[in-house]
DNA sequence: TGTACATCAGTGAACGCGCGTTCACTGATGTAC
DNA sequence: TGTACATCAGTGAACGCGCGTTCACTGATGTAC
């Protein structure tokens, strides 16, 4: 029998195969929970996805909590890094670096996985605090970066409008998402939003030539 | 035993009574679905909340697809009547409509449970063809009542970038929605975000007095 | 106004299934001497 | 370089539970004659 203090904390791999097995684990959840909903989050699911058996599975994740707290925190630090990235790396000032924000969260749009897995973010929230502070923090840096973009842009506005307008823009962004992403409500969406949202932001743009 | 053909249609009651019975039951499946979620909406919860065996409920609602589609058409009905109630009704000019109708959807908003039910909605729609489509009606109205409102704001845009238009603004309450209902994610709103999308509303609003 | 009968509204036990989790057990791998 | 042993990584059966659904059955209510 494995006593309590053997097992291993979650996600624990000790050697480089392990990190591995640990990853394919966490990208088969991520795509059960993009598919089939956290209704249909099992875990037999997802260690046939990942190709080990359910006892295996939980050697590395001894609960299903577990499995979901690993791969919401590997989701969310992956998307902040990846628009960070895009924010930050280049120097056309803060006009081309609000329009790349801008394109990079369209793009990452485009993905119904990442819509998806967002929906069903949203709806977990609500009964499970550790996803709701989750997603506090993400949406913290979220909205930080934009408060730096609007710092630059206009500077007349006091930080707490600041703040609030980022919030604004932020919500925006986010329903945004509901409408493109292919969550099933693609169909209820109009086609040319995307330009009609550029040709605004370069009308609030006026003076900021590309 | 019951033949097929002698079942009611769900949600069929022919009595008076039968009536009242079906709406505690929708709300009971209403509220279960907003505080449990999908994943915790079972049929003995629902049947436990509205006072009635398990078996007595399914001879109401066969089977829970049909407790679900119920309680969706209920509650999208019931959330366009109200939101045209209030945009219509009152005759101040285009712009004194739009306000009201600004506050009637933040006031939505203030309910938990509206923005809870919506967010599982929005999470069920990917894997559910029929939320899908309830939830397509139900926004094709909610954009057209804004594009109503924009033609007589703005009448020098084409129909086609109203209709964009519109479905960005839609787009931009829901998102609102995630950070104002208590779904969980209230904790990660900024205060004051009402205030500053009023100001917002009358700064676009110049030469519309109130 | 009875009476016979169909339908309505309701009960509660049971079925089969998939779920998260537990458990005893087994090779493989690393490590200390 | 062996060898003993602890730990790592993995298997597969089983447990108990709650789920949606089925089912046989029962009073109450309405309706036709």
């Amino acid at each position: 029998m494995r006593l309590p203090s053997a097992r291993p904390r979650e996600g624990t791999a000790v050697h480089a195969k392990g990190h591995e097995r640990v990853e394919s684990i966490l990208e088969a959840a991520t795509d059960t929970l993009v598919e089939e909903g956290y209704a249909g989050l099992a875990l037999r699911e997802v260690a046939r996805r990942a190709g080990l058996s359910v006892g295996n599975l939980q050697y590395y994740f001894p609960t299903k909590q577990d499995v979901v707290r690993a791969l919401l925190a590997r989701y969310l630090e992956e998307a902040t890094r990846r628009v960070r990235a895009r924010v930050d790396g280049g120097g056309t000032g803060p006009a081309g670096r609000l329009r790349r924000a801008l394109d990079a969260l369209l793009e990452d749009q485009e993905s119904p996985r990442h819509c998806q897995l967002f929906a069903e973010l949203w709806a977990m929230a609500a009964r499970d605090s550790m996803v709701a502070d989750a997603l506090a923090v993400f949406y913290a840096g979220f909205r930080a970066g934009i408060v730096e973009l609007l710092g630059e842009l206009a500077p007349g506005l006091s930080p707490a409008r600041r703040e609030r307008r980022a919030a604004l823009l932020v919500a925006f962004f986010e329903g945004l998402s509901l409408f493109r992403g292919g969550g099933g409500l693609r169909g209820a969406a109009v086609p040319g939003l995307e330009q009609e949202l550029r040709a605004l932001l370069e009308e609030a743009l006026e003076g900021h030539p590309p």
